[in-house]
RNA sequence: AGCCCCGUGGUGUAAUUGGCAACACGUCUGACUCUGGAUCAGAAGAGUCCUGGUUCGAGCCCAGGCGGGGCUACCA
């Protein structure tokens, strides 16, 4: 279960939105979709569906005229619907929230939190300042929220030019975070909306857009990729200041989908299309769900590869090995056999009846899966096969067709090759052979072995295509943006016209999955492949285990892995002095006199840092000085644990004097640190000082030996292998067995006895056992 | 440089309250007399970025460091 899920999970325990899941797919209509959508898709529509009730809406996020298209709209449909999700009627527009926009616009405005700033494009970026430079605040900044509301007014009405006038949130020229540095809320844009036409002169930003429409929806969840993480802060601010109804959404970052050999940037792809590098949008080399649906990639396939990858934070670049094998795994049951010969070689079947025909039957799906219907093949004197399957010298370990060998034509029969007829120029274009009767049909010839099987095809049945495959459109896993043409594969589609296949390809359809045997899999070309024409695009490869041996031993290394993609950097031996750290003199005092006070120089790092701990070490250590280092290590190393939970822990009700008591009775072993953990933690809850506390609480502890090594005898019969396996060296197991003491007695054993006990047993069962009896 | 985020086998993700580092892809081996590719069986491969601290016990808590990414559009 990945992080995002057990959130929602919790979010239903807790019952935040009262039992509601609402997620939202939001695409901007100014391209097609892409492999990188697919993990949000899955993602949003998938929690969705994994929860009675919950939805998923489909909001097309059209707030930017200048790029949108309606037909970005159909498209971006058509690909969701394939991908296999479905919004019902939760198709939405943020263009049709322009008014509840607006009017969310003069609220801030009313409240003095917006106001219209009449600084040029140029102007507004200069006082941004940047990341170590403060901005600056605008001229216009403190103008009246009337005049604010009137000119805003006029700016919706159209009386002003493009960029004459912004919106702008009133937050902090100053902040820490660039975007909210007086984020602009709106812009003047006369240009014409693709559904809205002319209606309206001024567009939202998708800061202001975006939380507003997830609001106006009810969306509990709004999760996007991992860019957004620092506008998350705005969309707070702006949801909170416009007073929008709780609960609110809440927006959730995740890693996008990065992919080897693969880009998913719109605006990179764009002039791939435009350049004519590629045949379009749904070109089978693009990324894109068009392209891929047209490579013959199935929707299936995409979302097991989703799965695999799964959802975290952290960055990280898919190996298209996963794709390629969630395509295989989907096609395999589902596209049925055929030989396929791209590059044919005649082959003449010299024993063979000049005129003798006859049909061997093959199995559509081999192995149990798919229909077990079955295939004709005809069969004659003459047959083809392909070129790459015979080799004149053959490299170690090839068990295909070579001078003198034997092969087996699948389901026919096995032949050797005596003869090779070569042109003028020393090309082979025949291969004279003899069929071995005995093995007609596939019949197992006892005592022999042939271990390569070929694909074959008779021509005057054979039936003619296209065939087009495709590799990675680029050559490096990792294309650089900047170059991207630069990297281009040059060979990543390569068009083969004589083709023979057999006969049963014929009736193929628009749309149908083949697995040429060997070869890989295949789609009819929905736009090309034409009756009596067929034309088929290579979706992926078989495994090959033999070509890849051979591009290993070629290349002498990997050689298509590329260059190790994030080299983990060795950490610099460099180690300073940690009070470096400490940012202000101010903490660089107090270091220094926590230091002499006795705490360690760890816990004066923090101490310095956090005044309230602080106070309490401070106050703590005149009752206890002796213990300093041991009060400031339970301040620094416990209570910042427990603080830090999130639980109903207070530092504030804390008493110094409970917590030097508690520190000093661990010290003088009064209690196990265990138990002073157990009794700080009702101290933060609760207050109120220690022996009192101690005294409340119940602190039995089970240090009796017979009743601990009872329960490791126990443990050491159920998991007899586990105890063996420590003996044998794995000492790490020595937790495992501690671990299941604490377990067994509900953390009331005495943890240090208890592992000492363990380590004797577990080394030595017999020596405790006779100790036990004297 | 500032702020924010993130570091677990080659890759992607898991690991309940601190208690056996797991799964998948990939790789390798073997079996299967008909895909060198299917299928099945098996193996190797990390001690969790580094250094220290707390703890009986740390991938998980604390500190410092190192490395990677995001942010300075009137795009989203």
């Amino acid at each position: 279960m990945d992080f995002i899920r057990s959130m929602v999970l919790r979010d239903l325990e807790t019952g935040k939105y009262d039992g509601r899941v609402v997620t939202r797919f939001p695409p901007e209509p100014n391209g097609f979709l892409h492999i990188g959508h697919a993990k949000s898709l899955c993602l949003n529509f998938g929690i969705a569906s994994e929860h009675p009730g919950g939805r998923c809406h489909l909001r097309l996020d059209d707030t930017n005229p200048d790029t949108e298209k309606a037909e970005f709209v159909e498209a971006m449909k058509r690909d969701i619907r394939w991908l296999g999700f479905d919004w019902g009627p939760h198709l939405y527009h943020a263009s049709d929230y322009f008014e509840q926009l607006y009017r969310y616009a003069l609220v801030l405005i009313d409240k003095g939190l917006a106001y219209v700033d009449s600084s040029t494009e140029d102007e507004i970026r200069e006082r941004r300042g940047s990341v170590t430079r403060p901005g600056v605040d605008s001229p216009w900044r403190n103008r009246a929220p009337g005049e604010n509301r009137d000119l805003f007014r006029r700016m919706r009405a159209g009386e002003f030019a493009d960029g004459s006038h912004v919106l702008r949130a009133k937050i902090d020229m100053a902040h820490r975070n660039m975007v909210m540095r007086d984020p602009i809320l709106y812009r003047i844009r006369h240009a014409s909306h693709y559904r809205h036409g002319d209606d309206w002169p001024i567009y939202p930003m998708y800061d202001f857009a975006h939380c507003m429409s997830d609001s106006l929806e009810r969306v509990t969840h709004s999760l996007c990729t991992l860019e957004f993480e620092n506008n998350r802060e705005i969309y707070d601010w702006l949801l909170e200041h416009v007073d929008a109804p709780q609960p609110r959404p809440e927006q959730t970052e995740f890693a996008p989908l990065v992919l080897d050999y693969v880009i998913t940037s719109k605006s990179k792809l764009r002039p791939l299309v435009e350049g004519g590098h590629v045949r379009g949008w749904d070109d089978p080399r693009m990324p894109t769900l068009a392209g891929l649906r047209r490579r013959g990639v199935t929707p299936a396939a995409i979302r097991a590869m989703c799965d695999m990858v799964g959802v975290a934070r952290a960055q990280s670049r898919v190996d298209m090995a996963k794709l390629e094998f969630a395509i295989r795994d989907d096609l395999n049951d589902k596209a049925p056999r055929a030989f396929c010969v791209l590059d044919p070689l005649k082959v003449v079947l010299t024993n063979y009846p000049e005129e003798g025909t006859e049909t061997f039957t093959a199995p559509r799906f081999p192995g149990g899966a798919g229909d077990g219907g079955v295939r004709e093949l005809p069969f004659g004197r003459v047959v083809f096969m392909d070129r790459s399957d015979f080799e004149e010298t053959p490299p170690p370990g090839f068990r295909r067709l070579t001078p003198g060998g034997e092969v087996r034509l699948k389901y026919a029969y096995v032949i050797r090759c005596n003869e090779v007829v070569k042109d003028g120029e020393g090309k082979v274009t025949e291969l004279r052979c003899t069929v071995d009767p005995s093995t007609r049909g596939g019949v197992a010839p006892r005592g022999r072995r042939v271990r390569g099987a070929v694909q074959w095809v008779e021509p005057k049945s054979a039936v003619r295509a296209e065939i087009r495959l495709y590799d990675r459109l680029f050559s490096v896993a990792e294309p650089p943006l900047e170059d991207l043409l630069g990297t281009l594969n040059r060979g990543s589609e390569q068009i083969v016209t004589g083709a023979l296949l057999e006969q049963g390809v014929a009736g193929t359809r628009p749309g149908d999955h083949y697995q040429f045997e060997r070869i890989g899999y295949f789609f009819a070309d929905p736009e090309d492949c034409g009756e009596g024409a067929p034309v088929f695009n290579r979706t992926v490869t078989l495994r090959d285990s033999w070509k890849a041996r051979k591009r290993g031993a070629a290349t002498g290394a990997d050689g298509v892995r590329g260059e190790p993609v994030r080299p983990r950097g060795p950490a610099s031996a460099q180690q300073r002095p940690p009070e470096e750290a400490l940012r202000t003199d101010g903490e660089r005092l107090w270091f220094t006199e926590l230091v002499e006070l006795g705490a360690s120089e760890a816990a004066s790092i923090n101490l310095a840092r956090a005044p309230e701990l602080r106070a309490v070490f401070l106050a703590a250590r005149t009752e206890y000085p002796d213990g300093a280092d041991s009060i400031a290590a339970w301040l620094v190393n416990e209570i910042t644990r427990l603080l830090g939970s999130g639980a109903a822990y207070d530092i504030g009700r804390l008493a110094p004097e409970a917590l030097a008591d508690l520190v000093e009775a661990v010290d003088e072993e009064e209690m196990s640190h265990r138990q002073g953990r157990t009794v700080l933690e009702a101290l933060l809850r609760e207050g109120g000082e220690f022996e009192g506390m101690r005294q409340r609480l119940d602190l039995e502890e089970i240090g009796d030996e017979e009743a601990l090594l009872a329960i490791l005898r126990g443990m050491m019969e159920t998991y007899p292998e586990k105890a063996a396996a420590y003996r044998g060296g794995q000492t790490g197991l020595l937790g495992f067995f501690v671990g299941g003491v604490m377990k067994r007695t509900k953390g009331k054993a005495d943890p240090r006895k208890a592992s000492e006990l363990a380590a004797r047993l577990l080394s030595d069962p017999e020596g405790v056992a006779t100790a036990q009896k004297r």
